[in-house]
DNA sequence: CCGGGAAGGTTTAGCGGTAAACTTCGCAAG
DNA sequence: CTTGCGAAGTTTACCGCTAAACCTTCCCGG
């Protein structure tokens, strides 16, 4: 029912090693004549290569797995990036005639299993935490870990540049005058990517002269929900805040709904930024301020990588951290009371 | 380095098939001695099944390909949609011991070369429209199709009670006392879920007693941006409509933006009722009125039947259809002109 | 005390491809 | 003339696993 290459070799009248030349391009091997005939007998056949053979037999797939750990609901793509990061690679790796398995994660384990199993010729990590990452230990396939400060030096990271990210909304929002300022985000070990845009928020706060004292932080899941709830008591457990940085949008926007539905205006008694410019970010009012990731960036640089490593695989190689910017919109604005007070 | 079936016989004294049979759970072929020696040392290796070496020796893979025609910008993924059910397929799927392969498709003809090339055991299409389905010819693979309604009886069609969401719709408006309606989506042959949707809705507004030449459509794009445009242009173009139906979230939510960027209120001056209940549907300000679609349903049916009929394969099968729910939030009032005109 | 079956394996023969080594032939150089 | 060598193939062996057919024992009923 199916071509083989067998099927065509016979019609050709030759070997079958010479139609896989033909088919795998080595055209030095073979003559201009031979191929040209070999090309059209398996055109007019249909042939289509059976990739879990030649997986077999050249123990390369040519599969890259894209690789997710499951949560608690055990469910996988959740977040709006890992979706553009799995999506995009998948464009790129097709044109480059590579496949893409998509493979939820439960145990670190099983990265390697999986691996081995699938003789991937490279893997991608999305949304793995720089711990899980550092305790990886994987042979010698080409691995892309995407948002990654982990110090595996097998894992290449990609990722934004959430320093200068932190950078630019602490500076946009010392620079609209605000001098209490609050940080939300979810809990974090070590650096990693909160950790890199606290670390950059609190220094250009500090650059601007900001107290210490002033510049507090709130511990929340980067959910609506936990935004919207933090919204709703900032008043009163925060009354001296008039400005939030948020690390996700899907928070801000949250944050921005609660300040709302406890009778407060966004930006005029708190401002707020967030942090992706996911596409919702321009549906509320105000639009949400937010540093924006160049996700096809990140993406396209990742592939490069990817394909690179495996095609001619160089080793080790540094991170790399892709141009952030702020886009602004209008949650944020000078703050109210603040500059009456330090006015009176 | 990685362990084969063949590395556990050796060890344990007995032949490959032996180890074959256990790893696989065809125990009746094995002692219950023999089974546990052999899992006690495949475990000790560390052995991991060679899914190449499976597929082509079984020949079926274990992998159900997710399938997603790629549109013009060559992306995967784009709609929410789409990404909650390849991530939920993978989730079930997995826990069944099945693997998922993610493939953007260009061309038709690339639905059954993948199927082949792979020795796939079921497929799952995503946002492939019925006529694109009707032209399918694929094999004996399993084979469902999300949210289709074509009659490719090849195709088992998975979607949500779209001509109900329709009604539903039509049914709150009407209700809600609004006599002037538009419907706004993206063009369509045939039927299809849009046409479903338009047929639903259409025949609750007639059963409320409007007059069909107030039922008007608009064409447009199901994105935020066109939906913007078209609210903006609202009370210009359409004065007497009071109230919107929109065939998804981003561009309902669009719509909203428009209507208010040119001075409207919505629902003051028009209602607007969405489809699907997307996470950012709660976000906007009003909350966005909208039919839900049951997506864990949705891909859990999904994903029984695609297990089912690669396990105990039973041919043709009805289409399945998703309960569908509206959802208040704030978006869908009583006309205001139009209960004075009518008092007058 | 022989035929027959179940239990518990083993053997054989690939699946469709590829790497690497081997053949053949024609031709230019020594 | 040989020899050497590149072009154009072919042959061989195997990738890791499985389906199906084939062996042994051992036990039991007639």
């Amino acid at each position: 029912m199916t071509a083989r290459l067998s099927d065509i070799a016979d019609e050709a009248g030759v070997s079958v090693m010479t139609v896989s030349n033909v088919m795998n391009g080595k055209s030095a091997r073979v003559s201009p004549a031979t191929i040209e005939r070999v090309l059209a007998i398996a055109a007019r056949l249909g042939y289509v290569p059976n990739i879990p053979a030649r997986s077999l037999a050249a123990n390369s797939s040519h599969i890259v797995g894209a690789l997710v750990p499951v949560g608690e609901n055990n469910s996988l793509l959740v977040s709006p990036h890992t979706v553009a990061v799995v999506g995009g690679m998948e464009t790129h790796l097709r044109h480059r005639g590579y496949h893409v398995l998509l493979r939820g994660i439960e145990n670190e384990d099983q990265v390697a299993q999986t691996i081995r199993g699938w003789s991937l010729d490279g893997v991608v990590l999305v949304e793995f935490t720089d711990a899980q990452i550092d305790r990886l230990s994987i042979g010698s396939v080409p691995l892309v870990a995407i948002d990654s400060y982990s110090s595996n030096p097998r894992a290449i990271g990609v990722r934004s540049d959430d320093h200068r990210g932190g950078r630019l909304a602490g500076a946009r929002l010392a620079d609209a005058g605000h001098r209490h300022v609050l940080f939300a985000g979810p809990p974090y070990q070590g650096m990693g990517v909160v950790g890199q845009r606290w670390d950059g928020f609190r220094a250009a706060c500090l650059d601007a002269g900001l107290d210490p004292r002033d510049i507090v932080t709130e511990e929340v899941l980067t959910t609506f929900e936990d935004g919207r709830r933090l919204g709703l008591r900032l008043r009163r457990d925060r009354p001296e805040v008039t400005a939030v940085f948020a690390t996700a949008d899907h928070l801000a926007v949250g944050i921005m709904a609660g300040i709302a539905e406890a009778g407060g205006s966004v930006p005029g008694d708190v401002s707020v930024i967030g942090f992706d410019d996911l596409d919702f970010a321009g549906y509320t009012t105000p639009g949400l301020t937010t540093i924006a990731q160049n996700m096809p960036a990140k993406v396209a640089e990742a592939s490069r990588i990817i394909l690179d490593e495996i095609e001619h695989g160089q080793g080790p190689r540094a991170p790399v951290s892709l141009d952030v910017r702020l886009v602004e919109r209008g949650s944020v604005a000078p703050p109210a009371r603040d500059v009456r007070q330090a006015q009176a």
